[in-house]
DNA sequence: GCCAAACGGTTGCACGCGCAACTGTTCAGG
DNA sequence: CCTGAACAGTTGCGCGTGCAACCGTTTGGC
């Protein structure tokens, strides 16, 4: 293969860098959404949609499946406590854990929360064609699994 | 199209969020390295960067290439002025704007960087095949060009 | 049974970040 | 000219975050 002479780096051709910088973008739009429909702020909504998806499950389990540090796990939960959108319950067979459930203004708000996200993840991906959609989802797929992102099996 | 009976939200096939999730993986993998042989942080390593490529560009420039908070952009050249690696010039025909360009120990860190940066991406996207890296680039273009990330022409 | 290690979860602390406000400079309009 | 808006860049402040240390609980080894 021609090496190129020298290799040089072009920071906007560099992977790295545009898989950051449109992640930054795509969260930043979707985050103003949560912010303003729901006063929601990104951890949080992780944790409502894994708590409404993985109903009674613990922050550990929103830690492992978001990779979300437990610390911040440990705030947003304590945010949504607050205002009454999820409750803990003692777990019965371990006296550290405690599961989560969403209450009834919790089940509400992710009840509006996931069409509306399915809504802009649809709008987001309507710039790709079919088989582009595919290709790119592929190499998510491919890339996630390089970095053991894939989920440990069960949720 | 047949609708799936309510929608539903799987966060971890949700677009935006494994976008970010995996943007977070690699950051991570790449600060990592860059601290440990360089002592630099990843605003600092962006200025490196896109200074050792547009010599004598200016903070401006910096902040609008690498979509940068401008003082983010401003702390990182802070330290790295400090650090000798890049010096600031007073432009000849704007006095408010200085010109910044890689010291001689910034050249040569440079030097090592861009390599070693570039190995980098190649391990990452040797998990995928020929044809995935090109559908998965692909993606990533059109999405960007959603988002309006191209760059604005000249550099 | 007991002790140490591992675990689930929370909190004090230091730090990096974005926002807003600021300084100094350039430029357009009257 | 001169005034005000727009710009390049810096800084004080508040806040969210990760790290490390912590508490209480469970579990393994002996």
């Amino acid at each position: 293969m021609t090496v190129r002479h020298r290799a040089a780096l072009r920071l906007a051709g560099f992977v790295p860098f545009r898989l950051n910088r449109l992640a930054a973008e795509v969260s930043q739009h979707l985050s103003a959404i949560y912010r303003a429909r729901f006063a929601l702020e990104i951890p949080e909504w992780r944790v409502i949609a894994t708590v409404g998806q993985d109903d009674g499950c613990t922050a550990q389990h929103v830690a492992d499946s978001t990779r979300m540090h437990k610390t911040r796990v440990s705030r947003a939960i304590a945010h949504l406590v607050r205002r009454r959108l999820i409750e803990r319950v003692a777990s019965a067979h371990d006296r550290r854990e405690r599961q989560l459930r969403l209450t009834r203004a919790g089940r509400r708000m992710y009840a509006q929360l996931v069409p509306l996200a399915l809504r802009r993840e649809r709008a987001l991906l309507a710039c790709l064609s079919g088989p582009q959609r595919r290709g790119f989802i592929r190499g998510l797929d491919r890339l996630e699994e390089f970095f053991g992102l894939r989920k440990p099996r069960a949720g």
